[in-house]
DNA sequence: TTGAAAGCGCTACCAC
DNA sequence: GTGGTAGCGCTTTCAA
């Protein structure tokens, strides 16, 4: 089924059925009303790919991260998706793994798709990789892994300020052997992350003491991290994970090992993930604002929005929210 | 950057450009040689667009799913990918909030995007909607809420079984007062799981109680359905959940009014997503192979493959997975 | 082994 | 208000 056949079924020219498709331009009443009952009786619907290559633009947003799984990244798309349809717009989600060679085939693909932004939300990157989407000059919003560019909106969580602000808490409440868990990836962010709770850690000259264990991100690695922890002999007060969908995993490894979570060990998570106030105990954790990053990350790749416009750098302070994971470090 | 410029740059036709990109025909080596390393300084991808337009065809594959929050569908999607992928497609999801004018829009959208083929995964769906996708004449696999048709496979689940299962372990645990947890749709599938669970609960003439609550599909939505369950006065034994994403609510909800799980009240779950391992206590559930029907999707999806083919109407059997959400029935 | 050229289905510009 | 038509960037015969 073609325009064409629309057209032709309708008594007009495809340049018209056009026109009554795409509310353009003017058409009679009475034509279109013809139109669209043959579009209507040959159920039709246009051809996206002719009608993006005609056009020379999409009106499809990219997105791609990490991991689908965290909920985190869901909720990013979650927002993203219906600030953009409020704008006519699709959002198309691509998911890296956290690999980079994922990362690399997904981007191709969507510059392929001649999306008409690029919102990149991932943990991975690199140089080239940067260079490549510059080169596309497609309008682009990164989440932690951009560098200033033309064309380029960087959007940032303080994460060092984060970490500091947990470590913090856990020190007033007299902890002093504490334990990070991350997940694996030896690129940029996530040393961030790391370097981020080794500097806020080491802001106590030494009083605190600490030990890092690593997973892959989801519960199941945050829980290995805990086997691991728990094997190496240290034996943390506070566990600060790097996001709320590892803690899930702490939580319960350390339930099943008999430590009793704030009692024996307080935990603290990242992100505020809908999941972390039904986790038992409720998790104390930062909140990152996703729905604030989606709707930015929108507004910024379609600045024709009537609101104030996106500066190219935005830097977001995640704040520390109490629930119940977190308590005094026991005596001992 | 287009193939005219690549072609240009190598000195050859557009269309042997096209033939060493897709690996098609003959080219001599050195052509081939030379070609590469043209789309390589010139950093050039191909239009998409235009590829599927002159081709007829993309290596897209649909997928449709209900809430992308829920990580049964999560689940669902990443199998599906994963096996697309490795057959050098790719899969785009769109997801429809349990609306059925969105699942309309992105049926359209993914039709309109001429995918190979197109997965069917929610919970609602209307005749009509069914009779332009047999129209469409594009393969296609449905999961709960397809009907036989040329080109359609569908997937389902035996609900009553699994829930019957649910029903008559609690039973047999002495449990006579039971809830059910479900979310909101007026729409058939949802019938279904509530009718099974009606069904379940009236194979025993009586002897059971039973009462029915509704949230949208979340963990607080599963909280919500507990609140009004204990305002209304019935005070179930057990409950019943329509899936563990809500379970999750449930299991923290009735915690929060100091019942003891499964001491005072036992709960199940149905899906078995990896998060009901994670859950305190661990979710009794049913399981529901995503990633064998994600494979199998795809399968049907891809014929091409060199596997047995998928039959038309696949039946799948939910198991019980016991954990520690269940227990005797309290005396009272 | 390679090139020329006819479309794929649609949009958008220019006439009428 | 409406139609004719030139592309959009690519694939794919058909010849050479």
């Amino acid at each position: 089924m073609t325009l064409d056949k629309v057209a032709q079924r309708a008594g007009v020219s495809t340049a018209t059925v056009s026109r009554v498709l795409n509310n353009q331009g003017t058409v009679k009443d009475s034509t279109r009303r013809r139109v669209l009952s043959a579009v209507k009786t040959l159920n039709y619907y246009p051809n996206l790919h002719a009608r993006s290559l005609a056009g020379g633009k999409s009106n499809t947003i990219g997105l791609i991260v990490s991991n689908l799984s965290n909920p985190f990244f869901v909720d990013v798309f979650q927002a993203m998706d219906a600030a953009a349809r409020a704008s006519g717009y699709d959002v198309l989600v691509e998911h890296t793994d956290y690999q980079v060679s994922q990362l690399r085939a997904g981007v191709r693909s969507l510059l392929g798709k001649r999306v008409a932004g690029l919102a990149v939300v991932v943990s991975e990157m690199e140089e080239d990789l940067l260079a490549e989407i510059q080169a596309s000059e497609r309008p682009t919003v990164f989440y932690d892994v951009g560098k200033p560019a033309e064309n380029f909106t960087n959007i940032r969580v303080r994460y060092e300020l984060g970490t500091q602000r947990a470590v913090q808490y856990l020190y007033s409440l007299g902890h002093r052997r504490m334990a990070f868990v991350g997940h694996h990836s030896a690129l940029s962010p996530l040393h961030v992350r790391r370097e981020a709770f080794l500097g806020a850690v080491g802001t106590y000259d030494g009083a605190v003491s600490w030990k890092v264990a690593l997973g892959p991100d989801s519960p199941a690695g945050g829980a290995q991290a805990v086997r691991e922890l728990l094997l190496s002999g240290f034996k943390p007060s506070a566990v600060v994970c790097v996001n709320d969908y590892m803690a899930i995993g702490v939580l319960r490894e350390l339930r099943a090992h008999n430590y009793s979570v704030p009692a024996d060990i307080s935990v603290t998570g990242f992100d505020n993930i809908s999941l972390s106030e039904f986790t038992h105990p409720a998790l104390t954790t930062l909140n990152i604002p996703r729905e604030a990053i989606g709707q930015m990350a929108v507004k910024a790749l379609l600045p024709d929005q009537a609101s104030a416009p996106i500066p190219p750098e935005v830097l977001l302070e995640p704040e520390l929210v109490l629930r119940d994971s977190t308590g005094p470090a026991p005596l001992s």
